[in-house]
DNA sequence: ACCTGAACACCGTTCAAGT
DNA sequence: ACCTGAACACCGTTCAAGT
């Protein structure tokens, strides 16, 4: 703020750690963030980071957790269905925007804050639409597997744009056996190489058919009482 | 064979480094998963194992492809549905059975013989069911990307036995301030810590809500046409 | 053809030392 | 309180050398 220092360093901070750890990671792959390269990219030797986190595991829990803290929490104006869709959409957007996020799930053992305020609304979502306690829990488990098992998914196909989804199908189709895989190559010729296709646009046809099966099982709890 | 010789080291194969890789991903974990451990386990330096795999990368999908050889095919002589759930249960099970597996999806780029044997074997079983090509690629999309996504969130938990859960539960809802998280605190204390529940078997659950789904996106296809 | 030892360019993390 | 340099015990992978 003073007028006319030197471009002081700023100084560290977890946030910052963390923030520049996403970067990287989304730059150069979950592989190629490392403590020495993170501190580089801060301006700082890779051992100043331990004041701020823990160890490489608590850094990366933190980037997830700062992911969760990206994405939409459910409306309490909406009705479930559209409150549900709408912040599994942003959830799929952010698990894509940060493709070493999903597969880093089953690293990530606590929770941080963002995580559980998410969570919490999610299932309160459901507890006010008439859900019931054991009905959230199945819904919730259904809607968050799809979820990230479809960024899995998507993150390990490099079918980003429609380009190259049709040059890599093509380049598949050309060394793959036709007649030991016919199904497959059926499938891959008449559907992932027209023209248009994208893998990523089958992410909210599979939600629909999520949420469609949660509104029968909603309507069949109801009936039963 | 032959009677009186020393306990002969065996020759070393890709198949066999491919299962102690397997052995030893399963015990240690994926990180524990080195070339040199991995040669240590063979009785072989680890530079040995570079004449029968490019490098870690080729070893880790080669390990991929070896536990889809352990997934059951879905059955010629079952109709779609209990095909497709008897393979589904099968495939969650050897993902289960090797904890790595599922986030190591991403890595794995290019598919192996049993992978793609297995792809479409799936893919053929919707389409002799009259599942038309579109129908059938968001249905395979959508459960493989539940079932992948069911077994990473459970392979990060520790919820293995029910003496576990709800030790575990126990433990996070000691530190978890209850009235700022209140639904998640209801669902952990009155589902997740009632004796006998094990997190594993919310997948048929789900996977029931996806085949209902399925079948119903079938109907109303044929009443389409 | 297959295996090895030594070496290279990396890792995460510790610890004592600096300011 | 925060940052650093040196060091430790690891990595994956190469290469020339052995058999």
């Amino acid at each position: 703020m003073t007028k006319a220092e030197e471009p002081v360093r700023e100084r560290i901070t977890r946030d910052r750690i963390l923030q520049a750890g996403i970067e990287l990671a989304d730059v150069r792959g979950i592989t190629g963030l490392t403590m020495r390269g993170l501190g580089d990219a801060l301006g700082v030797e890779a051992m100043s980071l331990y004041n701020h986190v823990a160890n490489k595991a608590d850094l990366l829990s933190g980037m997830m957790d700062a992911v969760f803290a990206e994405v939409e929490l459910p409306s309490h104006s909406d009705d479930w269905r559209t409150a549900i869709r709408k912040r599994s959409v942003s959830f799929h957007a952010a698990l894509i925007r940060h493709p070493w996020s999903s597969a880093l799930r089953d690293s990530a053992t606590q929770s941080g804050t963002a995580t559980l305020r998410h969570h919490d609304r999610v299932i309160g979502t459901f507890r006010n639409a008439g859900f019931s306690v054991a009905l959230t829990a199945h819904a919730f488990s259904l809607i968050d597997s799809y979820i990230y098992g479809f960024a899995l998914q998507e993150a390990s196909l490099p079918l980003a744009t429609e380009k190259q989804s049709a040059d890599v199908a093509a380049a598949m189709m050309s060394q793959l056996p036709v007649a030991e895989y016919p199904y497959l190559a059926e499938l891959t010729t008449d559907h992932v190489m027209r023209p248009g296709y994208r893998y990523g646009d089958e992410f909210t046809i599979g939600l629909d058919l999520v949420l469609d099966s949660l509104e029968a099982a909603l309507s069949k709890q109801n009936s039963a009482s």
